[in-house]
DNA sequence: TATGTTTTTAACCATTTGGTTAAAAAAAAT
DNA sequence: ATTTTTTTTAACCAAATGGTTAAAAACATA
C-alpha cells in the first residue's frame, strides 16, 4: 500500500483504515504533528484508539502517510504545467489558472507544507518530500529565450518563477491577517480571492511587457 | 510589564526572567506552541523548570508574551511605511527595502505568524494580535489617485498591496523547498535572496508602467 | 546581626500521551 | 459446523507534560 492509495475521501461505507486516515488528515492539517493527538484522531474516526496502532503502527507513520498524500495532492499539477512543452505565455496562464484553483479548493496544502517543513525540517526533507520534484529547466530556458528574442522584458528566470508562485500562494496562506488589514468580512474576502486569478495574470504580463 | 519590555537580546548578564524569555523565544519560533516543551525551555535557559511558573505562571502566558513580542518586531515597520505621507513610488521602494531587510534578518517572523495563526486561530486573533493593525487607507487612496491621474496602469489597490507583500514575504517562508526545486545550495540561495529587493522593486514598477 | 522578602531548588502531583496486551468478537476458510 | 484468521475492545503501561509545594538559599533592609 502506497501513499497514493490512501487519500481523503467520501465518508460513506469506509473501511476502518480509511476512517482513520480521513480523521488524521483533518487533524494533522488543522493542528500539525505535535498538536494532533492519537485519542483525538480515534474519537474523530469513531473507533478505539488501539486500532490506530493496529492499522498504522505509530503516530509518526500515520503522519508521514498523511503528509505524503497532501504533497501528492499539490505537486503533480505544478510538475505537469512547468515541465510541459506549451509556449511560455500559455504556460504561465495555465499555471496560474490551475494552481490558484487548486489552492482555493485546498488552502491547507501550502499551509501544511510551509508549517511542517519548518517545524520538522529533517523529517520533512528525508521522509516526506518525494525524491522527484518539479523540474523547472524547460520553463527557465523558455524565459531566457524569450528575453533573448526580446518578447519579454529582461528578467532572471528563477526570480520570475518565484514571483509567479509567490503571487499565487501567499494570499491564501496569509488570509486571516490580510482579511483584517484590508477590513474585509469572510464573503468579501472570498470574493476578493476569486479575483486573484485574473489579477495575478494581468500583473505578471504587465511586468513582462518589453519596454 | 508589557510585551514590548521583554524582547530577545544578548545573553550576557541576563536576569533569570530574560533567560527564560530568550529560550522560550527560540523554541516557540522553532517548534510552535505545541512542539516546544517547558522542560526543554528550562534546559535551554539553564534554570530549574519551576522558575518558568514563578516568573510567567503558565505555558500559555509565556507563549502569548513571546508571540506578542514577535508580532511587535514585524508590524511597526509595515505600519510606519504604509501609513506615511511619502509619495507612492517612494513608498513602494521604501516598503520593499525595509520589509525585505527585516525578513532577511528575521525569517522567523512571517513563519511564526503564518503557522501559529492557522494552528491556534482563536488564541492568535483574540490574545496575540494587537488591536491596532496597519491601516492601508492612505496607500490605497494613493494608488487610486495615481490610476486616475494615469501615472500607473489601472489596478485594484488592494490587489497591488497584496502583490507587494506576497513578493516580499513568500520566498523566505518557502525557502527550503524553493531552494530544492531551483537546485541551489545554501550559499547560492543566500545570494539569490539578496537579489530579491531589486528584483521585486523592478517587477512591481514594470507591472505598474502605464501602457 | 537579625529579620523580612525574593529567588531558587528538588521533590512531588494529576493528567495526558503514545503505545502494548490479551481476550472477545467478527469474518473468512475449510 | 468447525477451525483459522482478522478485527476490535477494554484495560493497562511507562514516560512525558504542565503545574504545585515547601524548604533552602540568596538578597535586601533596618
Amino acid at each position: 500500500m502506497r501513499a497514493t492509495d490512501m487519500t481523503p475521501q467520501d465518508k460513506s461505507n469506509d473501511s476502518t483504515e480509511q476512517k482513520i486516515f480521513d480523521a488524521a488528515h483533518e487533524l494533522f492539517v488543522q493542528k500539525g504533528l505535535d498538536g494532533a493527538k492519537m485519542q483525538e484522531i480515534a474519537d474523530r474516526a469513531g473507533i478505539n484508539k488501539a486500532l490506530l496502532h493496529y492499522y498504522y503502527r505509530t503516530k509518526d507513520k500515520l503522519y508521514e502517510m498523511v503528509a505524503k498524500s497532501i504533497i501528492h495532492q499539490g505537486i503533480p499539477i505544478i510538475q505537469k504545467t512547468i515541465e510541459s512543452d506549451l509556449p511560455l505565455e500559455e504556460k504561465i496562464v495555465k499555471f496560474v489558472d490551475f494552481y490558484i484553483d487548486l489552492i482555493r479548493r485546498n488552502p491547507f496544502i501550502p499551509l501544511f507544507i510551509i508549517s511542517e517543513m519548518n517545524k520538522h525540517p529533517e523529517q520533512f526533507m528525508e521522509k516526506i518530500l518525494p525524491a522527484r520534484l518539479p523540474r523547472p529547466e524547460i520553463f527557465l530556458k523558455q524565459v531566457e529565450d524569450a528575453v533573448a528574442a526580446g518578447t519579454i522584458r529582461p528578467i532572471n528566470p528563477q526570480h520570475l518563477l518565484l514571483n509567479i508562485i509567490s503571487l499565487c500562494v501567499f494570499p491564501f496562506v496569509a488570509r486571516p491577517i490580510m482579511q483584517m488589514v484590508l477590513g474585509m468580512n469572510k464573503p468579501e474576502a472570498d470574493q476578493f480571492l476569486k479575483q486573484r486569478k485574473t489579477e495575478v495574470t494581468e500583473f505578471i504580463f504587465a511586468a513582462l511587457r518589453p519596454r
